[in-house]
DNA sequence: TAATTCAAAAACCAATTGGTATGATGGGGG
DNA sequence: CCCCCATCATACCAATTGGTTTTTGAATTA
């Protein structure tokens, strides 16, 4: 991943994607920007209309480093434990894998776009509820296929397991302690054990 | 609790906090503080050293109205099962409680003040660990107590329903939908029946 | 009533903000 | 060979930023 082969809007992009998720939308000027790429507001403008779409766009970078990946996981596997176990697995390597852009970007994302810009948010919101109905289906999936149990409630299990991902990694990132994460893994892995499989 | 009886300072606070809550610390202007008071910058700096101290202590508001009562909530009871069911309980109002004012201000300065403010960070780690301990403190008493499992791992434990606490408010709040929080609060009861409860 | 004090308003400040319009430059196609 | 156009730099802009100084006014005290 030479930087000399990308254009200059994906350098821009690279380079900028970790201060918008570190520093927030507000929280990261143009100049923050300038400093970062070593280019100036005329090469930045000429590339992205303007520092709104520039900051989707940033995230989105985000989302295809960090949170892509997941799916390409689960999609090496075939049925929906597995697909679940390798859920935690993978983040149980989150930790390292985001410590370089600063936290996990839809947590950081949601947080401060909340209230503050709705095109961000908004952007955020469906890369969110995307991954929420990806972990319901998968568990819906498990039920139909007669390998998760069919009394559980996929909706419900689904959003909790995804916000006690979120939580746990809101902890480790506060604290900069990954066992935040590991041990929400380890009670993940429990509860796909006992309340889900059959 | 009129405003007209409120020392000045206190009056800004009152009107500040939940701006800097919803928008973060740099999302916030000095104008978006002089129109939300009524005041100019002058009563401002008066009352205040400058827009970081004022931050700091309009943080300090937020935690004294919505996570202060967990505490109060808790000291009614005095049995470990007892304080855990209770800390669900005042969850399941939390939505509302903190819907004025934007969300959890743990959550929401975490977020925002990591890597862009480390007073103001500081400031909500010192809270969020503060509230982490209590939790784990609760579940050790039980512990010693004879109430809880004597192989449950408290900190563990505590550190777990947290973050589970957290996730679920993010969720709720990003989506505003209540249900993220009852639904987590139903599988706290039920890992503190089947898995704390002796 | 006159002097003092406290608190907020008004005026002012340099620096920075996001954004634009104009210039320079260099490589590729006619 | 030269022109053109894509690409970036420079210079510039009004508006706003956080913060300070000065001024005003209303109580309080003497």
């Amino acid at each position: 991943m030479d930087t000399d082969s990308l254009s200059t809007s994906d350098f821009i992009l690279q380079k900028v994607a970790p201060i918008f998720n570190r520093q927030g939308y507000a929280g990261t000027s143009l100049s923050d920007l300038t400093k970062a790429t070593g280019l100036t507001k005329g090469a930045i403008y000429f590339n992205f209309k303007n520092k709104e779409a520039l900051a989707v766009k940033a995230f989105k970078l985000n989302v295809k480093k960090v949170i892509a990946p997941i799916g390409l996981h689960l999609a090496q596997h075939d049925n929906a434990i597995e697909k679940l176990k390798a859920l935690t697995i993978y983040h149980r390597t989150y930790y390292d894998v985001i410590a370089g852009i600063g936290g996990c970007p839809i947590l950081n994302v949601c947080t401060d776009a909340n209230n503050t810009n709705e095109t961000l948010f908004n952007a955020v919101k469906i890369i969110s509820k995307r991954l929420e109905n990806d972990l319901i289906r998968i568990i819906q999936n498990g039920i139909d296929d007669d390998e998760i149990r069919a009394d559980v409630n996929a909706a419900v299990y689904g959003k909790n397991i995804y916000a006690m991902i979120e939580g746990s990694i809101f902890l480790a990132f506060t604290h900069l302690d990954r066992t935040y994460i590991d041990n929400m893994m380890d009670m993940i892995d429990l509860l796909i054990d006992e309340k889900l499989t059959k």
